[in-house]
RNA sequence: GGUCCCUUCGUCUAUCGGUUAGGACAUCUGGUUUUCAACCAGGGAAGAGGGGUUCGACUCCCCUAGGGACUGCCA
């Protein structure tokens, strides 16, 4: 049997971070069975989903390099489908027609509530207002779920799945376990809407269906939604998927993810946060899910070695200062033109001119291994695009005392004199520099670095004189050397 | 309220009845050093609490506490 799998998120908003980690889980299980990944949209609710939504999500999915084999289906595309099934159940008896209207079933849901919030200011019920709340809070069953009972001429009738009055029902689930609840627990949840469309718990268990899904993952906020989905395919004797419910991803602080806590949509992690893909997908990986002690997952052994029963139950918390040491890893082995890419696209790159650009460009492979990510890229990179006239930090100040200018003084010229600007010759150079004058390194770096840097981060100083390039890097040190000699 | 699920260092996790409870990130200390980072060496840090079962429990069972999910003619 090829193993499909699929991600099937509604439309109303971003791709949310602990959506694309199910859809991480559900690619990495299809291409590691051989199988396919599917998309399907869930925009049957007409009124939250959007056009831009869509998009938002499908360019979320790409850009984790999470696209599906084949076009996204778009599930109201199918609502005809999905009434054809829903009428074919109540022929089965496995539902029926219910005339009972959404106002009086809001009119319960008030009673019920009514009825809490008093007892939770008087802290007791009288007997009879508890039974009736004991009643309300019941699962919902209709009296139209008897065969005998005749429905009122004209009404609107929506259809209901007839849950058995007996029994339990049980979900073998990769994640959680073999759960079971009783049918007496479940309510006779409406699977058609009196206008005659589907509601979502039947057009997943059809959708699901009819693409062929064998391996359903999802968020584990849907496995209590399995039992109401279950009967649909025991009605229909359709063979149900394999199941596994993962947890959702907490915040730092433990409670579930939401824009309280920062960074939930997909596309912040890549254009504010500046993460690069692969290392989404590795830290993602790494959260409910591990390989022995492996960290460093690359996709290669991701597919080799994923699995649904590594799956932890307990939800996870994000911690940036992980995927930050992970997104470290991953641009230390960037392409160097695709970081630059990458970098120059932001907004706080623009306005850099060709001279200092193409000093970032080739100061790449040092730079890439200095920053945690694309959003602090740009400190690792200061140094070398800070403008003369350098700021110094007041401990860089402190460097450029009367002595340190006599050297600087005399070290130009040193300087100067190089044929070749290269990071072996210039570093040759000041070694024999400080031979010459029986000084160590610790005389004339600290003051070079001061005045060439400013202060900001920076490699070593060698390096940051051949990457500054011979005409910026004299300009810096006259600018300090000036005066003196 | 009901039903179901969860709980190992600060965080992500290993362990699947017998380990000095391991690793990673973070953190701290020392080293190297021309800054920061990197790097090297080292340290501290955990089985929510209470009962059982067992020769032996992080691991199995029960209770408590804390967290979460569901309980819509939303998905």
């Amino acid at each position: 049997m090829t193993v499909v799998t699929r991600f099937a998120p509604s439309p109303t908003g971003y791709l949310h971070i602990g959506g694309a980690r199910t859809a991480l889980f559900s690619w990495l299980f299809a291409r590691a069975k051989g199988g396919k990944f599917l998309l399907r949209i869930e925009d049957t609710d007409k009124e939250r989903s959007t056009q831009p939504a869509i998009d938002a999500i499908i360019d979320g999915l790409s850009w984790l390099g999470l696209g599906g084999d084949e076009p996204p289906l778009l599930q109201s595309t199918r609502a005809d489908r999905h009434a054809e099934v829903a009428h074919e159940l109540v022929k089965r008896g496995a539902a029926y027609h219910c005339a009972v209207t959404a106002e009086e079933l809001q009119a319960r849901r008030d009673e019920a509530e009514r009825l809490q919030k008093k007892k939770a200011a008087e802290s007791h019920l009288s007997h009879a207002d508890a039974e009736r709340m004991a009643d309300l809070m019941r699962p919902f069953r209709s009296p139209y779920r008897d065969p005998m009972m005749p429905l009122p001429e004209g009404a609107s009738t929506v259809v209901r799945l007839r849950m058995p009055d007996h029994g339990d029902l049980t979900v073998p689930d990769h994640v959680q376990g073999t759960v079971s609840r009783a049918y007496a627990d479940l309510d006779d949840l409406i699977i058609l809407r009196s206008d005659g469309t589907p509601t979502y718990m039947l057009a997943v268990v059809v959708d699901d269906h009819d693409m062929g899904i064998t391996h359903v993952i999802r968020g584990d906020d849907h496995f209590l939604n399995t039992f109401r989905q279950l009967p649909i395919y025991l009605g229909m004797e359709w063979r149900t998927p394999d199941y596994s419910h993962v947890p959702l991803i907490h915040g730092p602080d433990g409670k579930k993810l939401s824009k309280r806590h920062g960074a939930t949509a997909v596309d912040e992690y890549r254009d504010v946060l500046g993460y690069l893909p692969e290392a989404m997908r590795n830290y993602l990986l790494r959260l409910g899910w591990s390989h022995g002690d492996d960290e460093i997952i690359p996709d290669g052994k991701a597919i080799e070695w994923f699995d649904l029963d590594g799956l932890n139950k307990a939800p996870s918390r994000l911690d940036f200062a992980k995927l930050d040491s992970v997104n470290k890893h991953y641009m230390a082995l960037a392409d160097d033109e695709r970081l630059f890419g990458l970098w120059t696209s932001r907004p706080e790159s623009q306005g850099l001119s060709d001279e200092v650009s193409q000093r970032i460009r080739a100061a790449m492979p040092h730079l890439k291994t200095r920053a945690a990510n694309l959003a602090t890229f740009g400190e690792a990179a200061r140094f070398l695009t800070d403008l003369r006239p350098i700021q110094l930090t007041d401990k860089a100040k402190a460097q450029v005392n009367a002595e340190a200018r006599i050297r600087l003084a005399a070290l130009l010229p040193a300087l100067e004199a190089l044929t070749e600007w290269s990071e072996p010759a210039i570093k040759q150079e000041l070694d024999q520099f400080c031979a010459q004058n029986g000084i160590s390194m610790g005389k004339i770096g600290p003051v070079l670095r001061a005045i060439l840097t400013g202060g900001a981060p920076a490699p070593d100083i060698t390096l940051v004189l051949a990457l500054l390039g011979r005409n910026e890097a004299f300009a810096r040190i006259k600018d300090f050397a000036h005066g003196v000699s």
